[in-house]
DNA sequence: CTAGCATTTCTTGCATGCAACAAATCAAAG
DNA sequence: CTTTGATTTGTTGCATGCAAGAAATGCTAG
């Protein structure tokens, strides 16, 4: 897999450093697994420069809450806790709700468009059972909405959150569920309905029960990926 | 002012280096203004430690925002720009009415209590025209009441947030506006009432259109500071 | 075989030196 | 006086060396 930049979630143009991206991508992706060690000599030599600006880049994970670094111990890929995957749907549902009403506040919204062509692409994904393709299409679909909300400091606090929940073996998991797939997609449907008809109410609403369902899900699904990972 | 800590948000007892704690202070309270130069070299003879850990720190500071550090040029204390400031109030509103919403969920809430008594010294407050005193309150009672979530993950997205709105110029100057001090109060009452009804939904709402309120007047404030400031 | 202890190894924390570059300063020409 | 240019000053970016400490390892005694 080399292309994995279809999935992060950027929306910072302005010069972020590329270690720090590059870092940030092989957690997220899951390159490197929670409780690897990150050592930052062998980082040093893998990436060709010193350490200092490793180190920098992994103070700056550490505060993203990806890597705990462990005084003269090491630094290490964190997972998160049960709790905190919880409390992060809890705000992820306060986001996206908080996006969708504001689409529905604003004028002209270039990104419905988008969202709709997405719909029906996803439509077709699930016809054809291809869930791996309505995966990055359901996240698609969240971003675009988020991304749309036209507020920058919503989205560097959505960025924050979503690197955390570790999109992929957390979020994707829970598409598999069955049944959910078509109701999903339903959802979507009714959150474009809801922005296009500029009721920002509704549209808060109907995004806050969507996100709150597949949450339940997630954390659901989560738990159980621990009793496989780690039995204690 | 020996001790500005009473105001400082913390919420993160576990072991943040007290350069960062100590550098975030002076910005927040105001002892370094906008646009001030914060030299590595300066602060490392001033804290006795070397340019490495200071170095750390302002770059922590410059992804919350606090500060801006231009490559080879000097690193220095940002301000927001009226966008971000109403930005940010926009996620203000969703992070309290999420946490109103969230107590209102609760089973035993131990800081409603301290949230009565907050009130009650309010209004002493009021009476005796102490906008000082008030404004402290103020940021106990929405400190007090996010805290009282329980959420972590929404305790760090909301310290960071306010930090970034330096609390002190921006909320504080809110509050002298005539006549939003007793509506103020009031609403803080009916939040209480709301959370203690058990009724998340109108604990949220009462909490959301209180903070927009006070987000409005707020952002007026700001620009009305910016005409004082830069006449640009 | 086990338990305890010394040692070795590996890691981060910090100090420091130098390079790269931006910006301010100052001098000289017109 | 203004403008242009060279020079000086100041700043961050990065590499590297050493110290402090934690943890793994191996050795020794029982």
């Amino acid at each position: 897999m080399q292309e994995t930049s279809t999935l992060g979630t950027k929306s910072k143009p302005d010069s972020e450093p590329p270690l720090l991206s590059r870092l940030r991508q092989m957690i997220v992706t899951g390159a490197v697994q929670p409780g690897d060690l990150l050592a930052e000599t062998a980082l040093a030599q893998d990436f060709d420069v010193s350490r200092t600006p490793i180190r920098e880049a992994l103070k700056q994970l550490e505060r993203e809450g990806l890597v705990e670094v462990r005084a003269r111990v090491g630094t290490f890929v964190r997972k998160p806790t049960q709790r905190e995957i919880h409390e992060m749907f809890e705000l992820k549902e306060s986001f996206e709700g908080l996006a969708a009403g504001l689409l529905a506040r604003r004028g002209p919204v270039p990104e419905l468009q988008q969202l709709r062509e997405n719909v029906a692409r996803s439509q077709e994904a699930v016809k054809n059972d291809d869930s791996e393709l309505y995966s990055h299409l359901v996240h698609e679909f969240h971003s675009t909405l988020v991304a749309g909300a036209d507020n920058r400091k919503l989205s560097e606090h959505y960025d924050l959150l979503m690197n955390q929940l570790a999109y992929h073996r957390i979020v994707s998991q829970t598409l598999s569920m069955p049944g959910r797939l078509q109701n999903s997609v339903k959802e979507h449907q009714a959150i474009i309905d809801a922005i296009s008809s500029k009721d920002p109410l509704a549209a808060e609403l109907v995004m806050r029960r969507h996100v709150a369902s597949s949450g339940q899900s997630a954390v659901l699904a989560a738990l159980h990926a621990d009793d496989i990972d780690q039995p204690g």
